[in-house]
DNA sequence: CAATTTTAGTATGAATTATTGACTATATTG
DNA sequence: CAATATAGTCAATAATTCATACTAAAATTG
């Protein structure tokens, strides 16, 4: 057994959250610039990959939720993606205050590059931890969104 | 054997990571803010939690590296800890460019409650997920920014 | 069905944060 | 000593986010 603290022991989990999420968010944003998407704003990374997984078209709302930003940083966000040609926007004909965004084309061939890029990393994640640390890394990181969603609700 | 998938089984990881470490944030600020420490900046938290840890005098270098930030952000980002009377800065004897900041009465009180706050989550998550899990959970986070360290000096 | 309340989002203006380009001062190297 | 590199500042600007106040549509209530 070694003695010897590995250099991680020392710095807290929130630094090592931040450094870690930075792994991706410099791959993927390298990976966009490259295939010529260098204008994709701060959190629009966030937008693109959940409109990516969340189908056809996601509510506005969702958005705002998912991403802890007030209405109108949101909105401004999303019409910035909307002038930069990445996504659409359309009333919801169901609830017309609503407002419903989808990727357009550029939009789609963005939101792929990036997750080629996201899927590159995992990839070399599971090759040097192994897939069973990278399910015990999910876990545990589900535990503690847990803790804050709790928290959330107790403003104590 | 469940055959459900979990909840976070179709979250991307970056994503998860990000709400992994509001958790951290929103507690730290939460407690900050009821101290009447409500005026940190937003990167401060990541400052006032690596000087607590850094001993005694950190160089400004060191933060500008760790933040991943301009030189010209961070040395707003310290002049606005100085102003509000978290940081003192002085000038390294031995190196007459480089800069020195160090904690203040209050600085050093802030960063006590934030790392009561931090050792909150810390507690709580060992609580919930066990410690080997939380071992794991740093050991693979520590591989993640070793990724993004070798693609930083590979720019291809 | 009118009146009220709630929900979804926008508009405007200000504050905060980060970046660019040019610059000063100090140290290092040949 | 000249040339170069390093550490950081200054000033102007751009990007981002927020607070406050507002409009429009739906839901609720009497």
């Amino acid at each position: 057994m070694s003695e010897k603290r590995a250099w991680y022991e020392d710095i807290v989990l929130p630094a090592l959250l931040r450094h870690a999420r930075t792994t991706y968010g410099s791959a993927m944003r390298f990976a966009l610039e490259q295939a010529g998407y260098d204008d994709v704003p701060r959190n629009g990374l966030y937008v693109l990959g959940a409109m990516a997984l969340g189908g056809e078209d996601v509510p506005l709302g969702d958005i705002i939720r998912s991403l802890h930003l007030s209405k109108q940083a949101a909105g401004q966000l999303v019409d910035t993606l909307v002038m930069r040609g990445y996504l659409e926007r359309a009333v919801d004909p169901e609830d017309r205050r609503r407002l419903v965004v989808t990727l357009t084309e550029r939009g789609k061939a963005a939101a792929t590059v990036q997750g080629e890029a996201r899927d590159r990393i995992d990839t070399e994640l599971i090759a040097r931890a192994g897939a069973d640390d990278v399910a015990v890394l999910r876990r545990t990181l589900a535990q503690l969104i847990g803790i804050g969603r709790e928290a959330q609700n107790d403003p104590q």
